[in-house]
DNA sequence: TTCTCCATTGAATGCTCATTCAATCATTTT
DNA sequence: AAAATGATTGAATGAGCATTCAATGGAGAA
């Protein structure tokens, strides 16, 4: 790194700044427009720099939307990985964090929840996405299945399953942020993370009260 | 109506006929290229007919896209609302119906469920989305809350909620379904629906053993 | 100050696409 | 058979788009 971001209104700035605004401007548009309603124009006029910039600072428009996905994954992915190697933590507080990431007021907004569902229903996209968010996505799962099996070892439940109790938390995850995002008369963050509790609470009675 | 269909192979067909081949077309682009990479050129390509055939069949290519998903959206409803009002059937097993229907062959699979994330991705079509298929969800929601209150009272189950149970059921089909298209070595369907009668089993232990 | 180096601008370019429509073809009616 | 009706075709049109690039602007170096 070279330095910080200067505060002044300067009409040129570090290439990292630009790149942060039009990665912004690009979720924004997403947001409004869709994926295919997402013009170049658009973006630009949203960060309020002008056309040519995209193309000056990205390699193309494929470029910019593929780092747009990593910046959201990236950002999703900070919000637990610190916490869950911290070995003064116990494996139920650590599942918990992983939940209250998923359903935390920075990821899971209307905004940013239509750029995700925008990139998984592209196809054109999906090989880079499971290159940056997929892989992403197996690493938590592989983390609460781990954790699933702790918590099973450590209290000696029946009658359940880590991988599937992984597997179906996943699917929570997924379909309560789709809920969420079209639905939002119906579905809130707060409900979602309690519905995921009460979910918990029917496999590990002990651990989830 | 006027009359059946042919089934000779002629260069004329009946309106009907053609508007189902390129829905039907339609699916398959979106599922090949996502809403964005689907263009007339392709569907028509794809349905084996020509360019100008859509825009005398149908008003625009919005007016297809959004009769695409309305022919989903019957198909899958089609699958449950039958058996679901017949009185000689017990709640339980009207439940298991609406989650068979969820998973059933002709719904659940990566053609289709490409077409539904391609739209849920797509804030352009979510009004013509909320108006069709968003009324299906709604109904099948209100259905499963409905069964789930018959079978907490007629058995006295302590300790569960109608409503989060079939907030939580949708989350977890849509959750499952969004992973069986990402992740198809991972989830499929028969693995989901036994992940679905584990939940139940969770919820109504004496209903689904 | 003057020079140099990037960052920035936005008009121009060339491409893709939805939509139109005049012409053609098939079927039904008279 | 001839006419009328309706379906089909695909080239032409024009709008919108990503990308390019020559010109301009501004900050720091000399």
């Amino acid at each position: 790194m070279s330095g910080a971001a200067p505060s002044k209104l300067t009409r040129t700035a570090p290439p990292e700044t630009r790149r942060q605004q039009l990665i912004e401007a690009t979720i924004t548009s997403i947001s409004k427009h869709g994926i295919s309603g997402t013009t170049l124009t658009k973006v630009t006029q949203e960060a309020g720099l002008s056309l040519g910039l995209v193309n000056f600072h990205f390699e193309s428009k494929d470029a910019l939307l593929a780092e747009t996905l990593q910046h959201l994954a990236k950002e999703h992915r900070n919000l637990w990985t610190s916490k869950v190697w911290r070995p003064d933590i116990d494996a139920a507080a650590k599942l918990q964090t992983i939940v209250d990431a998923q359903f935390h007021p920075m990821v899971c907004n209307r905004r940013k929840l239509s750029v995700w569902f925008a990139f998984f229903g592209e196809t054109r996209h999906r090989k880079s996405y499971l290159q940056t968010s997929g892989a992403v996505d197996m690493e938590r799962q592989m983390m609460t299945a781990q954790l699933c099996s702790e918590i099973i070892a450590q209290r000696g439940y029946r009658d359940v399953s880590a991988p599937d109790i992984s597997c179906t938390l996943e699917g929570i995850f997924d379909g309560l942020w789709l809920n969420i995002l079209m639905y939002p008369r119906l579905f809130n963050r707060q409900a979602a993370r309690e519905q995921v509790r009460s979910y918990l609470a029917l496999c590990f009675p002990e651990d989830f009260p």
